[in-house]
DNA sequence: GATCATGTTTCACAAAATGAAACACGGTAT
DNA sequence: ATACCGTGTTTCATTTTGTGAAACATGATC
């Protein structure tokens, strides 16, 4: 099992959630709201192809819509194995915090 | 604010949690074994000398100990700055994720 | 038919990760 | 004494990732 970079962390998960409407830019923009500062395209798409090749998404073109004069957009999406490297990817940070929460006075309300 | 990288959040989370006994072989050690899998001495060290000039932790030698003839070892320890930037990487992880475990059918139980 | 808006693609450069080797030095055995 | 072992630190060349900016495409609008 292979570590997702934060990067590629970021992108599958913006992918998973907008579903139908995951494309470049509104990647982008999801990424730099919950973040809080701008992400250039260079570092969607950089991320977005590694994960295509690895077969962790898949890319296709939308269905004409009348939106922009039925011009399409690349729509990407999850297949299995991203889902599973994102959920991989939760246990191993639970683990990690797992000892460390303690530590946090402000965070041990249960 | 800055995004830590993956290496410097795993790094930061492991220092943080062995506390006195935070040096590279240990923290090497303790990444690989909630990882599952081996972390190189170049993983570790990059981010850590990468996290001390940006004042995220310290590093000191340890005081002479009886253990292997009294010599020193290389002490890392979170600096507040350190811990606010774990803290606040918990934070953004947390709304990256928040939209998405809804679609995780068995993580729906609480 | 110029310009704008929305998307996609490409690229050169910078930063980070990786694996391996070199170095240091006390202990231990010969 | 001297060779080798164990533990720990440091350095380095190479590869992989990330970043910002520009170029390209095309329908809409004026």
């Amino acid at each position: 099992m292979k570590l997702l970079t934060r990067s590629e962390e970021y992108v599958l998960l913006s992918v998973w959630r907008l579903q139908e409407d995951a494309y470049s830019l509104r990647i982008r923009e999801q990424i730099s709201e919950i973040t809080g500062h701008e992400w250039s395209l260079g570092s969607i798409y950089t991320p977005l192809e590694r994960l295509a090749r690895r077969r962790l998404l898949t890319s296709r073109l939308s269905h004409e819509t009348p939106e922009r004069g039925g011009r399409k957009k690349r729509i990407y999406a999850l297949t299995p194995l991203g889902k599973q490297a994102l959920v991989d990817m939760q246990t191993v940070g639970t683990a990690m915090w797992d000892g460390v929460l303690s530590f946090i006075p402000e965070w041990r309300q249960a």
